[in-house]
DNA sequence: CCGCTGATATTCT
DNA sequence: GAATATCAGCGGG
């Protein structure tokens, strides 16, 4: 068989993970994340990196609960955040160097009653807004932080490259500076995105600009 | 659709 | 002890 430059299926991943991650985070955008017999199509991602960016965990050098951010890339790094819900990243970037990419947002593409099932009183809307509540439709846990993507149990297929893609301020932070690594892709009927907390001054829009 | 508020455990200072 | 990469539930338009 003729060499190809990309591998399909989640074993195609390695390559696109290699980079920056505010570069590595719009790659992702339609990418398919699956778990059992739910899958997603990745609509809405954020960009996070280590030592110079205060955003985020890593921020402070590695601790236990970062550790596998500092880590070869495509494992998954999870989190628990206020002490209720679980958060899932993609590890990116070189082992030694902290990266993610934090998983915000989806379409679900496979298993739909099953996710349905495990957020019984979610609206549709709601049911993958957000990256706790994808977590739980994914049934993703504190236990598969460290797994490797390709090999699963949880996956992570590239799809086609996004044509359009926008970008604005990170969620929820505080005390860092704004830059525009929120990546998401516009026009989706049952997933739109996440509002920033506050009026921004200047949302940096990607092409095509904000709304 | 919008805005507000309480809940709750781990993490780091 | 303070902060947190959030969400569900409520009220109003």
């Amino acid at each position: 068989m003729a060499a190809s430059p990309e591998q399909p299926g989640p074993a195609g991943l390695l390559p696109l993970l290699d980079g920056a991650p505010e570069e590595v985070a719009p790659r992702l955008l339609g990418a398919v994340l699956r778990h059992g017999e739910v899958a997603l199509r990745l609509t809405e991602v954020e960009a996070y990196a280590g030592e110079d960016d205060p955003g985020s965990h890593a921020y402070r050098g590695p601790t236990p609960r970062t550790e596998v951010m500092f880590g070869p890339a495509g494992r998954l790094y999870t989190y628990f955040s206020y002490g209720m819900h679980v958060c899932a990243n993609v590890v990116v970037g070189h082992e030694g160097r902290a990266a993610a990419v934090l998983l915000r947002a989806g379409e679900v593409v496979e298993g739909h009653d099953v996710a349905r099932a495990r957020r019984p009183r979610s609206s549709e809307r709601d049911l993958t807004r957000g990256p706790a509540r994808l977590c739980q439709a994914l049934a993703i846990t504190l236990e598969h932080g460290g797994s490797d993507l390709v090999a699963g149990p949880v996956t992570l297929e590239p799809g086609p490259a996004p044509e359009h893609w926008e970008s604005g301020p990170r969620v929820g932070l505080r005390g860092a500076p704004e830059r525009p690594w929120r990546f998401w892709l516009p026009g989706e009927p049952s997933v739109s995105t996440y509002r920033p907390a506050a009026a921004r001054p200047a949302p940096s829009t990607g092409p095509g600009g904000r709304r």
